[in-house]
DNA sequence: GTCTATATTTAGATAGAC
DNA sequence: GTCTATCTAAATATAGAC
C-alpha cells in the first residue's frame, strides 16, 4: 500500500464533491453557486471542501479539468479513426468527431455542457483563461483538418467557420430548451442522432460555403 | 410643467446608472456585479441605484429592456424595407436584418451584447425568463418569414435552423476574441461589413441545406 | 433627489475537536 | 479526513439628514 493512493472514502468523497459543484455550478453559475450550497448537495460538511479543493476557484477549476480531457481525447480518437479510414476529407465526419463527444450524455453529462456554455460566453477573468487552456489546441486541430478537408484550403476562412460552429454547437449544448420551444417540438421529443445530424449539416453547408467565398474575395482582409 | 416628467437631473442620473450597470454587467456578469461597483462607475451614492430601479434585480431588467426594444424595432423596420422592396424572398438580405442590429457598435453597445451572450447560455432561472419575454416574438417572426423564403417551407426546420444561426451570432456579439485568435488575426484587424457578410453567408448555407434535409426524410421526428 | 451611515444577511474561509 | 462552530469580509438594502 503505497501512500500516494488516497483511501477509499476519500476518493469518494472527492468524487460526490466534484458531482455536486458540477450539478450547481451548472444551476446557479460560478459567481451565485455557494460552497455551502454544493456541500449540502453533497452530503458532507463545507470544510471538506476546503479540505480537498483548497478553494471555491480551485474546485471550480477541478470540475472543468476533469470532464475535457474525455472530451477532447474521445475527439482525437475519432479524428484518427477517420485518417485510418481514409475519410479525412469527409467534412461531415469531421464534424461528427468533433461535436459528437460534446453533446454525448456519457461524455460529461449536460451539466458540465452548461457550465463550459457560461465559460464560452464570457468576454474576459477566469472562463477566457479557460478556455484557452483546454480548448485551444483542440481548436487548432480541427481547424487544419477542416482547412486541409475543404479547397481551396483556406486556414483562416477556416478558422472563421470552425468558431461559428463551436457558436452553434454550444447553444444546442445548453439544452435551455428554446429551440424546441421555437419548434413547437416537445423538449425531448427530438432523438440525439437526428439533432446531430442536423447540427452537423447545417455547418457543414456553412463552413463550404465560406471556405469559397473568402477565396473568391481574395486574401486581403 | 406636468409632474409625470422628471427633472432633467433626474433622467440624467438614471441614464447614467444604467450605463454604468450595463458595464459592469457586461465585465463580470450579473452575480459577481456589485451594486457598489456600480455605484461607483456612475459617480453617485449607492443608495441613488435603489431610489431609482428599487433592486438589484429591477436595475439589471431595465438594462435589458432598455436595448431590446431599439434592437427588435430595427429589425422589424429592417424586414418591412424587405418587403417593401420584393425581396421577402432573399435570404442573406433577411439575416442581415436579423443580424446587423445586434451586431452594431451603436444598437446597443458591445457591452450589451456581452450581457445577451451571457443570457442566451443560460438554461434556467431569470435569464431564461427574460430571453423568452424579449425575443421569442421576434424569433417566431423572422422563422415564419424564413420558412416562406426557402423551400420546401418547412417551419420546423427554420426554427433550428433559426436556433443554430443565432448561436453562431451570440458567440459574435460576445466578442470574446476566440475567433481572431485562432485564425491569426489582430483583434481589430476585420471591419464590421466583412465579419457581418461572412457570418451571414455561413447561416444561409447551413438554413438552405437543413430545410432541404428535413424534407427529404420526412416530416417524422 | 441625493447623500452618509448603518442594519442585516450571506459569502468564503479557518480553528480545533475527534 | 470529517465534522461543528466561528471568523471576517462583502453583499443588498434601508434610515434619515439635507
Amino acid at each position: 500500500m503505497l501512500e500516494v493512493a488516497p483511501t477509499d472514502q476519500a476518493s469518494d468523497t472527492r468524487r460526490r464533491i466534484l458531482d455536486a459543484a458540477e450539478q450547481i455550478f451548472a444551476d446557479f453559475g460560478y459567481a451565485a453557486s455557494g460552497m455551502k450550497m454544493i456541500a449540502a448537495e453533497a452530503g458532507v460538511a463545507q470544510a471538506s471542501l476546503h479540505y480537498h479543493f483548497e478553494s471555491k476557484e480551485g474546485l471550480y477549476e477541478k470540475v472543468v479539468e476533469r470532464r475535457t480531457a474525455a472530451i477532447n481525447s474521445a475527439r482525437r480518437s475519432a479524428l484518427e479513426g477517420l485518417v485510418a479510414q481514409d475519410r479525412s476529407n469527409d467534412l461531415e465526419a469531421i464534424l461528427d468527431a468533433l461535436f459528437r463527444p460534446a453533446l454525448s450524455p456519457e461524455a460529461g453529462g449536460v451539466n458540465y455542457a452548461r457550465i463550459l456554455a457560461a465559460m464560452s460566453s464570457a468576454s474576459k477573468g477566469r472562463d477566457v483563461e479557460l478556455v484557452r487552456r483546454y480548448y485551444d489546441d483542440i481548436a487548432h486541430h480541427f481547424i487544419e483538418v477542416m482547412a486541409r478537408a475543404v479547397p481551396p484550403h483556406d486556414r483562416r476562412a477556416a478558422a472563421w467557420a470552425y468558431s461559428y460552429s463551436i457558436g452553434a454547437l454550444v447553444s444546442q449544448m445548453a439544452h435551455t430548451g428554446r429551440s424546441e420551444r421555437l419548434a413547437n417540438e416537445a423538449p425531448e421529443q427530438s432523438d440525439f442522432e437526428k439533432r446531430l445530424r442536423r447540427l452537423v449539416r447545417f455547418c457543414a453547408a456553412g463552413i463550404r460555403e465560406v471556405m469559397v467565398e473568402e477565396a473568391e474575395s481574395g486574401a486581403a482582409n
